[in-house]
DNA sequence: CGAGATGTTGACGACCCTCAAGTGCAGTGG
DNA sequence: CCACTGCACTTGAGGGTCGTCAACATCTCG
């Protein structure tokens, strides 16, 4: 039993925590490691596992009209593949941005193997956390609102720093698990764009940056920023 | 009772078919008339009814970091409200675009005189309902990636026109219910900038205005506009 | 240590936003 | 029916932002 993964705090929010884990274990695989660029599940492919990132962190690609862009990032403690609940296959690609471990939870045997109680508690709790993607994915709508590439590279920022922070990380200090490229297709920049205004960030002392290391020093004038 | 209408497919979904309708009588309130700019619902109060769209249109938008920003509209055939399901509260601020009749269902009234056995159908519906949102709100996401503002206002066109086909309406004629500056902030653009865009595919033969009338002349030349 | 991936910097031009003036349209009252 | 009035829409000019291209630096990992 993994005490340390959000999947147990998530076993426990629904009610499935027995001494033994057994209804539990039955469908899930736990820790399991994984390679950079490993891929958890295909576009196309029948939607069966949910995957919640235990440490190191997913990019999840779609193809939009012939070409694929970066669509969303999944950080530890996150939950990938909650957007395919409701379809019968999966819509996006998702690999790993490092090595890391997760936990899988075959999604489509839950009704077959947990009691009618559980199956409540279960389906009740998913349901928010697919709410609360749909929450992030009308973040990433605003984006498309934001004029300047520099609000949108501070939204960036804060969006990281606050779902790292609700996951036990440090909020003003963390690793970008993506490259700037990434960055810049999930934001709908060019990399150097992206490059130069996290740099004009430094320079106006709200931020300060080694390569993939973010340190944000001002968090109040970057959501100044946004409201501008 | 609309047999033909959004709201009655639902309800069959829900497992509220009854011979007589009674059940969902009681909580139907049927081809209510709304004026323009009448407002269905208010971001920040209880979530309780869905609105199915029977004639005219709607806006719904949200207040992003201090500034009100159209995030959706809804069409004839379109239920207004979806996008508050898993919620206690609207996000939204929805709005007649113009006259129109609507028919209302009480969302809340639902669970009360469920099964259990029923209250799982509704919840795995739920979910379905959550999740389609939310492919609605990525389709809406990569506009974020659409670069030109021919791209933006091509898609635009072809999603309103493939709506409203997909309720039995013309596909390459119709008129748009929202003004330009509606259109500009949901596609995150100027509203000059779409204006002399429409111009600009109109001179291209691909669509003919006359202020809010559109046809669309060439859907493939629209399409391609999109890929490349 | 070397090679490929990733990140950085500079120059230049296109696109689109802003501002401002002008036109057309719809609803209202005489 | 017509003028009036307010609003939506259109058009033009100018400048800033960001994308593109190209060269270079740095990082990472075998």
């Amino acid at each position: 039993m993994c005490r340390n993964c959000a999947l147990y705090q998530t076993a426990r929010v629904l009610g499935l925590e027995t001494p033994d884990c057994s209804s539990l274990n039955r469908i899930v695989l736990r820790n399991h490691p994984v390679n950079k660029n490993e891929v958890l599940y295909t576009e196309g492919e029948p939607f069966r596992y949910l995957y919640l990132i235990h440490s190191g962190s997913c990019a999840s690609n779609a193809t939009i009209l012939g070409h694929s862009r970066v669509m969303g990032f999944y950080l530890p403690g996150e939950i990938a593949g909650i957007e395919n609940i409701g379809q019968t296959t999966c819509n996006h690609t998702t690999r790993a941005l490092e090595k890391g471990t997760i936990c899988q939870l075959d999604f489509s045997a839950l009704g077959k193997t947990l009691t009618p109680d559980e199956l409540i508690n279960v389906q009740k709790y998913l349901l928010g956390s697919a709410a609360q993607h749909a929450r992030q994915l009308q973040w990433e709508r605003s984006l498309t609102g934001m004029q300047t590439a520099e609000q949108r590279v501070a939204a960036f920022l804060l969006n990281i720093a606050s779902r790292l922070s609700s996951h036990g990380f440090h909020a003003h200090q963390f690793r970008l698990p993506m490259s700037r490229e990434a960055i810049a297709d999930y934001l709908g920049l060019a990399m150097e764009t992206v490059i130069r205004t996290l740099k004009s960030l430094q320079k106006q002392s709200m931020i300060s940056i080694k390569t993939r290391n973010i340190e944000i020093m001002d968090k109040t004038a970057l959501n100044t920023l946004l409201t501008t």
